[in-house]
Parts: structure tokens; sequence; C-alpha cells
DNA sequence: TGAAGTGCGAACCTCTTGA
DNA sequence: TCAAGAGGTTCGCACTTCA
């Protein structure tokens, strides 16, 4: 059923056969920036297992902080205001808080699972189109900063690579720059052996585990 | 540089502002039925975190078993008429190996990344969209199915549940089905423990496993 | 300088079609 | 009956815009 919530509010598309881009523009307005106010709504409907697999574990919680400065109630106001005001284009200038948690989960992680996402931005008190656009300019300016440091023809594969290795090589991770969200690291490497019980390799620690029966 | 190559063969969209239905249809015409031939090209432009994280792991082996059937090149030479003869929608029927190998595989996931789509098809002798649309069709064959067994309101949310538990919970998986593709499968359940080490369960077993440090 | 706008590709979903 | 078409959503990337 989700899916098909926005159909009935769509121009009737066989209505008129001939319309201007003026005509389109004006439909489609609403859509551009919107912040993301209606996404979060069926969050589950475009979901691949992978993320499905993972959110399982994740379960967001949103108890965040109550220790909230001032400044990004201006920031929310500012969104506000942009929401209200068509066409002005105003630049949000997030708050030293709001970058250095953004760049610290960045740090982490190059990119956001829909619920790390949502739980970042309820804790940065963002929207999460805006942490959403925030990792994408991100991950952009970090690729231009490595192809420019380089100057080479791999800094493009640099890049992939650095930002599938950077992570954490732990199982979870309780960050506290999530607000408690739960974060799940990349899959350990493991070895399996011939007779005995397999070996797991954590790249954190550089150290091979086994596995014993604890039952 | 991937993702703008089909820019500049796109109308131009400053050039008429008034235009009609069937102007767009016309243009957007070759989109239809192409059977992903030119999709392949670019399969790692739109990935996210967790497909990269995974198929970093898988790294497709082309390695398919040599024994295939006459009846999928039958199903093969059918596919490559209905590429060639435009607007006809001829229904492929695909043989029983491809079937049998198809559902096997549903068994097991619900979902393929792109590593496993190719490796899938690779071996059953289809394209890459054939295994895509296949699998898109057949959950929501046992979507229907399950909304009509129960019928209740929690047939959906029973689909979603069932969809993430039926995979075979242990670390990788050499499947036969996927022609020798390893299989990573779904996150162990950890449970940390206050200051010993923490355990890990695997639903397979019904146990759980300590981690001890072997280096 | 950097948040946001624009445009495109691709995957998934729902519903529908037709051989 | 079921592979494929059609329409709609989300997300990522490259590029661009402009307070």
């Amino acid at each position: 059923m989700p899916g098909n919530m926005s159909k009935e509010d769509a121009p009737s598309r066989s209505a008129s056969l001939t319309f201007t881009i003026d005509n389109i523009l004006n439909l489609k307005q609403r859509d551009g920036g919107d912040f993301g106010a209606s996404k979060a709504q069926r969050d589950s409907g475009c979901k691949n297992d992978f993320q499905a697999r993972y959110e399982e574990v994740w379960d967001v919680r949103r108890r965040h902080g109550s220790g909230q400065e001032e400044t990004e109630q201006q920031q929310q106001q500012e969104a506000t205001d942009t929401k209200a005001m068509v066409k002005k284009k105003t630049r949000t200038i997030f708050s030293k808080r709001q970058i250095f948690q953004l760049e610290a989960t960045f740090d982490m992680k190059r990119y956001l699972s829909s619920s790390e996402r949502a739980c970042l931005a309820s804790s940065l008190q963002l929207t999460e189109t805006q942490v959403k656009i925030w990792f994408q300019n991100r991950r952009n300016k970090l690729k231009r900063q490595l192809s420019t440091d380089m100057e080479g023809p791999l800094a493009a594969e640099h890049f992939s690579e650095a930002g599938k290795n950077v992570q954490l090589p732990t199982f979870y991770k309780d960050s506290s720059l999530l607000g408690g969200c739960l974060l799940p690291m990349p899959f350990p490497v493991m070895y399996p052996t011939a007779n005995a019980a397999p070996y797991i390799y954590f790249s954190n620690t550089g150290k091979y585990f086994g596995l014993f029966e604890a039952d």
C-alpha cells in the first residue's frame, strides 16, 4: 500500500495534453526544498535487504541528550523561515556542535542508513534531508581534496577504497556521537579452516579470534 | 564522470517551452524494454554502503558449472528476438532448471545484491534485468500469498518479518545454487556483557558463541 | 565557502497488461 | 499464470548556484 499515497494529489496526467515548463515547475514546486518534511512517514517503503537487516539490529532509539544549546534554535527558525518564504534560497549555517558531530560521524562512516540518518538528524535537530545533503556534499569535498592532493589518475580509486576501509571494524559501536545509536560495523573477515573452528579477523585490533561454543 | 554520459542526448529542456505528452513519450521511448543491455556498464554508480561492504567480501567469481542444457539456448534465442522486434511484448518462459535455481536462491535470500544478481544471471544465461524482475515479481507473489493466507491486517508485517528471518544465519555459505558464489549471511546477533567478552548468537544452530583471542 | 538546486541513473514497490 | 511495462519514491553522483 505505501508508495501510492501521493498519487491522487498529483496532477491528472491525461487532463491537459499541452502545457509549459512553468506549469510543471509550479506543480512540482513543493517538491523542491521541502527539507524532507513528509518523508519520514513511509520510511520502510524503499528499503533493500541490507538496510532492513541492519536496521533490524539497530532499532532506532530517539532518546537524544537533553542539553541543547540555543544556537540550533536559531537554525531551526531559519529553516522554518526558508520553508515559508518561497524562492529565496537562504543558506543555512550549521552550528559548531552540529558540524562537529557531523564530521565525527563522517570520520566513522562515509554513508548513513536511513535509521542512522534519522537518529543523527533528531539528535542534531536537523531534518533528515539536511543530514543527507551534508553527507553528500562532504563526500564530494573529500573526493575533491583527495584528487587535488595526489593529482593522479588513481585519485578516484583511492577515494573509493578509503571510503570502505576507514570504518571501525568492530561488531557494534555504541556511538555517543549519534546520540546513543548502535552502529553495526563492517563484516569481519572470516577464515574457514578444514576441521577446526573458523577464525574471525578484526582489522582494528589486528588480531584473530576463534569461536568457542558457549551455549 | 559516470552518470552524465547520456546528458547530451536528452532533450534540451530550455529549448521549447511548450510540448505535448506525445513528445515526451516519443523521446523516452528507448528507455522501455531494453533488457538491461547497457546497465552493467556502470554498476558501481549507485551503490550504498551496505552493498559496497558486502560486495567487497563477495568479490564475484564467474566460474559457473559447465553443464548447460539445450533448453536455455531457446530461451536466449527468444530473448534476443524480443530485443530485435520492437513493441511486441513476448513473454519469456524460463526453463525448469532456471526456475528451480531462482526458487532455491529465493528461499535463501529475498533480495540479491548486484554481484549475486550478475553471478546468478550468468549462471542461468539470463540477463541481470530478467533476474531482477523475477525476484521482484516473486517477492510480490509471496506477499500476496501471505496476505491471502492469513487474511488479516498483520499480513504485510508478517511478510517483512518472514523476509528477514528465513535467511540462513551463518557467516558465509558457499552456495552451489549460485554457481559457486560466496553468500554472506545475516549479521549474527551480539550480546554485549559488562566485563566479559561478548557473546554471538547464531540462530541456525540456536547456540551462543563466545570469542577467544587466538592471535 | 558550502548548503542547497538540478538532472540523471538505478533499485525497489505497486498495479496492470497480455501472450 | 507470470514476465514485463508503467508510474512513483528514494538515494547517490556530478555540476552548478548564490547568500
